[in-house]
DNA sequence: TATTGTTATACTCTATAACTATA
DNA sequence: TATAGTTATAGAGTATAACAATA
């Protein structure tokens, strides 16, 4: 196992890589001055707007979004004390915590994403067809899924080594 | 203009983003435990080992992975002191600086590489088939080149309103 | 005047480890 | 014993602005 892969391969990751690293900066920059946020904290707010009650345990709000504990922790406290979100005990299980979010919290991502939606839309759809978009849409749906059935890397630091 | 995005890109667009986010997760952590380098410095080298004399301007180095001069600076600053590249003058242009990566550059960038394209095959092209790597590498070439023909953000901070 | 690169500084983000509390 | 979350702390990354030198 571990052979090269194909150029082809190498060739798409990169592409990959670097495109996906220069809309990370655009948007992360939009999301800056439209709404003074960092964009991690836009996607935290993002995923509450669109949950079942716009509320979620801590846990499932991090997932592939943030990829430590302490890091959430801060990020939530810092939404907190703008208002953006709150926090409070959740009735299901005594250990986790229920993070909603806001009016306040709502209204900015209401006043971040229409530039937002401008920026993707020029950097990363602009030179697709729909037939593009489509396939893009698919190959990445399903490689999503499947890196989310993947047993965390975080929670499994190599052990065995033979 | 500024319409909203349709759902299937909003949708793409999240599915991107998640997937990519993982994956540069995910190689960040192997780029460090298998070769002491952020996935930043790793790109460097890989860049300059790619390179048609093993050397790069500083500014051509940067572009699509470090966005701003200082931060450059700095990373070089690191790679330099740890022996990976050298720094020196550019005949044809006295103001630019031409990075050359060194012989021990190289052996750590073939030392990280096999974990790396492991990684990189589990976590993005195993739930692939030959057609989607075609059409995601069809799809993202264009991207990329596409976002390369964009003027910079960096250096075009929206001056007209009107 | 514009461009290349460096420096100094400040700030944000992230991660590690130790800890509490509940399942 | 395992899981959810917090805290404290330390380290790395990044950006801004001021600067020097060359085109």
């Amino acid at each position: 196992m571990a052979e090269a892969l194909e150029p082809e391969q190498l060739d798409t990751y990169f592409a990959l890589m670097e495109s996906v690293s220069v809309l990370h900066h655009a948007v992360e920059q939009q999301v800056r001055s439209a709404g003074e946020l960092s964009y991690v904290q836009f996607q935290l707010l993002a995923r509450l707007a669109d949950a079942p009650d716009r509320q979620l345990t801590m846990t499932a709000l991090a997932d592939g979004v943030v990829y430590s504990r302490s890091g959430l922790t801060h990020q939530a406290g810092l939404l907190e004390k703008a208002g953006l979100i709150t926090r409070g005990p959740s009735p299901d299980d005594q250990r986790a915590t229920l993070v909603t979010i806001t009016q306040a919290g709502l209204d900015r991502v209401a006043t971040i994403l229409p530039g937002h939606i401008e920026v993707v839309r020029d950097l990363l759809f602009d030179p697709l067809s729909t037939k593009d978009l489509a396939a893009l849409g698919d190959v990445m749906t399903r490689v999503r899924d499947h890196m989310r059935a993947q047993p965390p890397r975080s929670a499994a630091p190599r052990k065995r080594r033979t």
